[in-house]
DNA sequence: TCGACATATTTGTCCTAGACAAAAATTGAC
DNA sequence: GTCAATTTTTGTCTAGGACAAATATGTCGA
């Protein structure tokens, strides 16, 4: 209990801690009757904290592919049923022991140190490689389910991402610096905010000897050009996560391979891409993690150079 | 040069390249007479790539403290000419081949194996804590100026952050697992997207046998007062950049004083904060990174507690 | 010459309410 | 069942007006 009371909140505040734009969140109240804010004395709209928690459940819904019309009309226990009844059918299944469990049950009881062990001793059963391919890469989707499931909360999400970074960063470090073909240039395009996979396509290409350059997130598509030029890139490896808008991402991706020049390819991988994939020419779609060494393979065939040895 | 064209982009994408709301870029329009976009056949605002440029360049130079009216309205050369006015001051000074120049001559070259290198070198010979509190401090200051003064591209910055992240993370790793006294929360808030302050002060507390569990960028105020009754933490650290909107940046750290119980203390550090020190009540703002030794230390004191041998 | 205070200007965010296209759901034909 | 056509849903965009917070300017006294 604190002593000081908590404030009904700005509609720039609930957009911040909803990632409900105003617009959205204007429209909603005109529609559905739904968010009823107060006024303050501009006649500016003032969230109460419960309507703004309302909200966030909703969100966590919409995330899980259920629709406005049924959700943001709805009373509060109706939506509390509907996430209780989705959290239900997938618990049940796998075994209780396996390195995903695990993770989740650490995870689960907020037990840092135990997750920050668990890893570790995982990464060097399994060796850096099949950690990222065979652990890491799936325990990002149980991980991101459990948390649009409402079974893991946010903090809680972004302890494992915190604790996959530092295990990763570590040994990426440890990665002789690339001299091989080709060099690739990794980042992700604006307002995409998931490092790790960024961070696990730096990790595969690594490995396969190609020379990488991360910038991390949010290069805009004019920096990425320079940049490209700027390193010699003769690849461009973008990460998307499902949180980007479908239609930005779409936009923001045509713009650049028309930015870029021609003889730089586009090699862009991670979530959200099924509808998308055709309809760019000119990019190459990373399906899965474990498609990469094939991709780098088939680069080195067509551009006639070997391995970092020979190139 | 690209056989496709580079369409006109809607303001959408304006907000997320320049930083600019969409409503300041209607309002600009309105009273500037810049932008001009043209229509698209809805009516809709679409934006040249010239406009796009002239407006980030705009941006650059509102973030030196000048203001809209004189810039928005003026021709792109005499924006150059302002920007190269203030360029000229500062690069004269310092010994060449202090490690700050040296880092920034690198980074200027996009040479990022010598970059890693000259990074690697320096944290050995330095040890981790000089490494931290006399070099990476004032560095990240210097990249910052050099960034806003053009000097430096967004794709350079973001190389140095990238680097410099490597290097803190693999060392920080080989700090043992804190059981010491207190366990701080370290995280930011939402909307705060620069990492290497937060791993800074991490590394810092992490060497006064502080217990450290970081939940990496933009952890919504709720989540952090369930996270910190999780992990069972004594104090909530919290990191911010000049970035960050000041009257957002107070409103949200007020919200989150109001929330979190008052046994559990916040330290609040980084840029920007000179008008905002006296405003809040039971929040500890940590000037600079080299006094968290003393704020530990007191803390201690306070709550009558030792280092971690003892605690 | 400098600081403190009152006034004027600048500037970003919020308001309303209407319009429309992309995405999703539904219907119909095969 | 599968695919195409239609309807509904949904978020983003538009316009100009309003206002308060931030900043600049002017005035006074030390």
């Amino acid at each position: 209990m604190s002593t000081v009371p908590v404030p009904d909140v700005p509609i720039s505040a609930v957009e911040r801690t909803t990632g409900l734009s105003k617009d959205t969140l204007r429209i909603w109240e005109r529609r559905y009757g739904f968010p009823r804010p107060r006024r303050d004395a501009q006649g500016e709209r003032r969230y109460p904290s419960d309507q703004v928690h309302k909200l966030q459940l909703i969100r966590r819904l919409l995330d899980r592919g259920l629709r406005p019309g049924q959700l943001v009309g709805a009373p509060l226990e109706e939506l509390i049923a509907r996430a209780a009844a989705e959290d239900a059918p997938a618990p049940a299944a796998a075994e209780d022991a396996s390195p995903f469990e695990t993770t989740l049950r650490l995870l689960g009881a907020c037990d840092e140190a135990g997750l920050r062990a668990h890893l570790f001793l995982l990464l060097q059963r399994l060796g850096l490689q099949r950690f990222v391919l065979e652990f890491a890469a799936p325990m990002n989707a149980r991980v991101g389910e459990a948390w649009s499931r409402g079974q893991l909360s946010i903090s809680q999400e972004h302890l494992y991402s915190e604790q996959m970074q530092h295990q990763l960063r570590h040994w990426l470090g440890a990665i002789p610096p690339g001299i091989g073909q080709p060099t690739v240039l990794l980042t992700t395009l604006p307002g995409e905010l998931h490092q790790l996979g960024l961070l696990m396509a730096h990790t595969c290409l690594g490995l396969e000897g190609a020379r990488c350059v991360s910038l991390g997130l949010q290069t805009p598509a004019w920096d990425i050009v320079e940049a490209a030029r700027q390193h010699g890139a003769q690849v461009v490896g973008l990460s998307f996560s499902a949180a980007l808008r479908k239609k930005n991402a779409l936009e923001m991706l045509q713009d650049l391979r028309a930015r870029l020049p021609e003889a730089i390819e586009i090699w862009a991988g991670g979530a959200l891409w099924d509808p998308l994939r055709r309809s760019i020419l000119g990019v190459t779609f990373v399906p899965r993690l474990d498609a990469l060494p094939r991709i780098v393979a088939e680069y080195r065939a067509r551009a006639g150079v070997g391995t970092a040895a020979h190139g």
